[in-house]
DNA sequence: GATATACACTTGATTTCTGAAAGGATGTAG
DNA sequence: CTACATCCTTTCAGAAATCAAGTGTATATC
């Protein structure tokens, strides 16, 4: 399904998806033409699903990275995925897991104190273990 | 530091880097020199880290996808983070956190017999408990 | 109040890239 | 052998990026 050349443009695509595809081509030994097609094809079978941009969190006012540990408190989760919903510039991801918790949550907040809130809200709805990222 | 337009460029680079800075600059109301420049200086600043790609994990042939909560052994981490580096294609992210445990690795594998293995070896090194990403 | 300076943007010219069409090489099936 | 499909290259017109002025505005300086 996906060949050398293919694993190739990914990869370089990981590092760079802005890259010119004449300039991606000579990385993989082909026409900047035969790039572009292959990446179509690659969009249009799903591999490729978008490109996107990293952004230094800390300069974008982000200081606290955490990760929780979701345990529901009864069988009804729909009230603590609308509050994820609703607090989306919070939520990086939100995961379904198998383990101790229901769900593993990844957020970002500016400071301790907006963290501190979130919490106290989320606590409506369902129990947490909090984990601090550091590095 | 940032203004309305630069966290627009953001957010637009963020749904797709890729788009042309002319059509970016309609989006926020500038020509696409302008914005070009203003894009130029968000990377110097080191708010703009770089350009990736999103892939679909599955198609990319990895089904399993996993959090390890890292206990170490004793006061030696440098085992487990040289066993960390040298399989890095099955690490997506290594966090240093605060809570209970020392780590938070995030991987992916493509099928459970790899993970098994993966497991096997990082005993060697350290405690663990695992969660399965389901969604 | 006049002048200098810095900054952000626009305009216009040149270079570079993209995307469509046509054609060639290779492999497969009838 | 022929038809057909796939993947690549070449060519070329149009689009975008880049570079070099030039304009406007705010702030500082004398």
């Amino acid at each position: 399904m996906l060949d050398e050349t293919d694993r190739q443009i990914i990869e370089e695509l990981t590092k760079n998806s802005r890259i010119p595809m004449k300039e991606l081509g000579e990385k993989v030994h082909l026409t900047g033409q035969a790039t572009a097609s292959r990446v179509i094809k690659l969009e249009e079978k799903g591999v490729i699903e978008g490109y996107t941009l990293k952004t230094n969190d800390k300069k974008m006012g982000y200081h606290v990275h955490a990760f929780l540990e979701i345990f529901t408190k009864n069988l009804h989760h729909k009230p603590y995925l609308s509050f994820v919903a609703s607090h989306h510039a919070y939520v990086i991801r939100n995961y379904k897991v198998s383990g101790q918790g229901c769900y593993l949550l990844e957020c970002k907040f500016p400071t301790n104190e907006e963290l501190d809130q979130f919490l106290l809200e989320l606590n409506l709805y369902v129990n947490y273990k909090l984990t601090i990222v550091i590095r």
